[in-house]
DNA sequence: ACAAAAACATACTAATTAGTATGTTTTTTG
DNA sequence: CAAAAAACATACTAATTAGTATGTTTTTGT
């Protein structure tokens, strides 16, 4: 009950990386096992199907991972204006677990499964909400401690600020040019502080 | 010369609703020549490869369709910050050629397409840019005419409000329903006002 | 140590894929 | 009207796909 998990491990992780670089349909399981090196029986030992493989990455990969980092560079500045900022700039320009041309992880997976996949639909839901919540609960605290405006409403704002964040990762996705990045930066901050 | 023409635009036509509705990669070409109910035959006269198909969609159909409302939406309004909330609005709310469930199909191709497709990626390019363009003509000019700052840096805001419309679609996406548009509206009116 | 279960390995299958080879029909043009 | 080119149709192929059947090896509990 040791080195099985790790095998297991394994999979996901590599599996991850060549999803998160080539998309999920695009990575076959053969291009998974030739790049852990277990076999097919190792692998269907472990996950009954690619979706459900697919579903452990998220559940066992990126969401402990980010929920973790998301909660962490929130709460490092007393100023929620911000922590926000720093974790926006810092997960754009200073993570190197992201690539500017593979885009956001959790949104290639939405972007890619959502219509006609109702179980990555809902872990994906539920993954983004939480993120929602967790910045919800970083406004609101700001509210109460002076730093942003009473008539802030704090979903609405959470919203905002992680649509901007999918949607500059498109961009950077495109232009392939971590540059890409700077233009919306400079106006994140100019928004962030007429919020308070 | 006339026919042709018209069996190669049904076969764009259809196979865009099966791209928007599944992805590029899930929509096979047995999928399109089965609905459009052309044969194989007649498919490889007009493309020389599926490839060649996508970016003729793109060229032919998304352009020159998203190019002339997004401009027309835009000048609809004396002030740029009516019309581009107009816009956003519109294309968010009104509009029932894009369905929520299936987001924006500029994005779920550069989603799907762009790290391992250069040939998209140039042409997604191309079309994104010109976008900014224009949204960023159109606050330099209100700016000219008084409505919007003199220290608002128009690329800025044309690069965070276009961030923000492609992710608020992924959001639709994964929500599947219009009511996650709303929190995002409300902000973006708050913000767009930030600029006069 | 030894049986049983867990973990992994190998060789297959049936379906689907993009693309091609080789036709026939329809239009155009001289 | 006839030949040539354009437009479409049919039947294939070779590769790739997710998944399975049937093993062997390794680990674990007693």
């Amino acid at each position: 009950m040791k080195k099985a998990q790790a095998t297991r491990l394994n999979i996901l992780q590599k599996a991850f990386e060549l999803i998160y670089s080539k998309g999920y349909q695009t990575t076959s399981i053969d291009d998974i096992i030739a790049t852990t090196e277990v076999t097919k029986g190792a692998f269907y030992y472990h996950f009954k199907s690619k979706d459900d493989m697919g579903l452990a990455i998220i559940e066992e990969i990126l969401k402990p991972a980010l929920t973790s980092s998301f909660i962490t560079a929130l709460q490092s500045k007393e100023n929620p204006i911000d922590g926000i900022y720093s974790l926006l700039y810092n997960i754009l320009m200073n993570n190197d677990y992201f690539k500017v041309e593979y885009g956001c992880p959790v949104a290639n997976f939405a972007s890619e499964m959502t219509p006609w996949n109702s179980k990555f639909s809902h872990v994906l839901e539920e993954l983004t909400k939480e993120w929602i919540e967790v910045m919800i609960n970083t406004v609101e605290k700001g509210k109460k401690d002076g730093f942003i405006r009473q008539n802030v409403n704090a979903k609405h704002v959470s919203t905002f600020i992680m649509s901007g964040y999918w949607g500059i990762r498109n961009f950077g996705k495109i232009e392939n040019d971590k540059k890409a990045y700077l233009p919306y930066l400079e106006e994140l901050k100019i928004y962030l502080n007429t919020l308070s």
